[in-house]
DNA sequence: CCCAAATTAGTCAGCTCTGACTATTATACA
DNA sequence: TGTATAATAGTCAGAGCTGACTAATTTGGG
């Protein structure tokens, strides 16, 4: 947690994680061994071994570098400000972060912490930081006024509520529609751009964005 | 492939792909080792490594074995025929489905096949194969009128068209919905059969049915 | 400039897994 | 019933991985 103030030790910390972030990408979980992360890093095994005292320390560590490196990649693709919903590229900027770089290395993660209790503890609120994350660059995506009469995605107050139950109904069936159909692409040959349910998801958009306009035309 | 004419045989046989499979579901695909299962299964090293050659070849065979099981399950959670489209209970089916037994399992076979191109190989025929049934049984489900003017899910001739595009995205929203929010059960701590998506999918089957009943009055 | 602490480097024992091997037992068929 | 074949049993060497250990090097403060 305590950032290490030493320049070198925070470049090879660096490289180790972004060495074991590839690793499980390429070769998976299981194959992601301190060997392979070290010699992929340049870095001698005391180097590892004392900046992780174990493979488990490096890929908890691994998981929170992955969120945050997810959560700026996702920030810069939405941009600074909010914008006009228009539904294509909405659902564009979406789909592009389920098939970017962190999402087969957080499967991975997922997956084996199903089975490690360890893991699972420390991946579970990584993972609800990044999901809080994804909900509020949603909600950038559609625009202030789409997504929440008041403050964007904080509970919600009486005086200034939260998003509307069906924006939030929306919110969470495309991104678990788009988790659930890049999965597929685990062993799938076809191209993710051509993923035969993005005309389904901009519908829905579109489908959204008129019900709510007709129904509060404020 | 063959089907071995032993009794014996096919028991060991049986024994193994369940000890694998149940394998999988509680230790995952890394830590599922030809000694975890043999002793689970209560065989010995000889008897697997002669029914299956390797443990590759054991895995691929439970593969094949879950498949079958699944299309089982599903089969028998769906009844004989077909049935009046009830949302609530077409979402109730479907989900089910991914809260039995063999959705783990497939899932680390999935994730493993990803970094592992033989398993792959094997693996994509599989799920094609289950992905048809399911696509069947979801048909099944909402009766044959509504799936399907022509055959239930047989590509569709211009005499016998197949299901419409509406139908055909819907099914494959919802399951695709429901595999990604299946998977953060990987971690979270919450009842599956709590899932704040069920209200939604219902209500995105009852929609269906409302705009179909209104543009094809027939 | 020097020294203590931090960092990096390289080696090793212990463990586990896989698949090959040999031996034993059961089955099918003549 | 006898024998060839199939199935089951148990052992072992080789390979890879982890984390502990010792040694060398670099950094920062006095």
């Amino acid at each position: 947690m305590a950032e290490p103030q030493q320049a070198r030790s925070r470049d090879t910390r660096q490289r180790l994680l972004d060495a074991a972030i590839d690793s499980l990408i390429e070769v998976g979980y299981a194959r992601t061994t301190t060997v392979a992360v070290m010699s992929r890093a340049g870095v001698s095994r005391g180097s590892l071994l004392h900046q992780f005292p174990s493979r488990e320390a490096l890929l908890l560590a691994a998981m929170s570098h992955l969120v945050t490196e997810g959560m700026n990649d996702l920030s810069h693709s939405i941009g600074p400000e909010a914008r006009a919903p228009e539904p294509e590229h909405i659902v564009e900027v979406l789909w592009q972060t389920f098939r970017m770089r962190y999402f087969w290395s957080s499967i991975e993660l997922w997956v084996a912490a199903r089975t490690d209790p360890d893991l699972r503890r420390e991946i579970y609120p990584q993972a609800r930081r990044l999901g809080q994350f994804v909900d509020e660059a949603f909600s950038r995506l559609f625009g202030r006024d789409h997504a929440a009469p008041g403050t964007p995605d904080h509970p919600g107050t009486p005086d200034s509520p939260g998003p509307s139950d069906s924006f939030v109904a929306l919110r969470n069936l495309l991104i678990s529609s788009m988790r659930g159909a890049a999965l597929t692409y685990a062993f799938s040959p076809r191209d993710p751009a051509d993923e035969p349910l993005l005309n389904t998801w901009a519908q829905l958009v579109r489908d959204h964005l008129a019900r709510e306009s007709s129904t509060v035309p404020a």
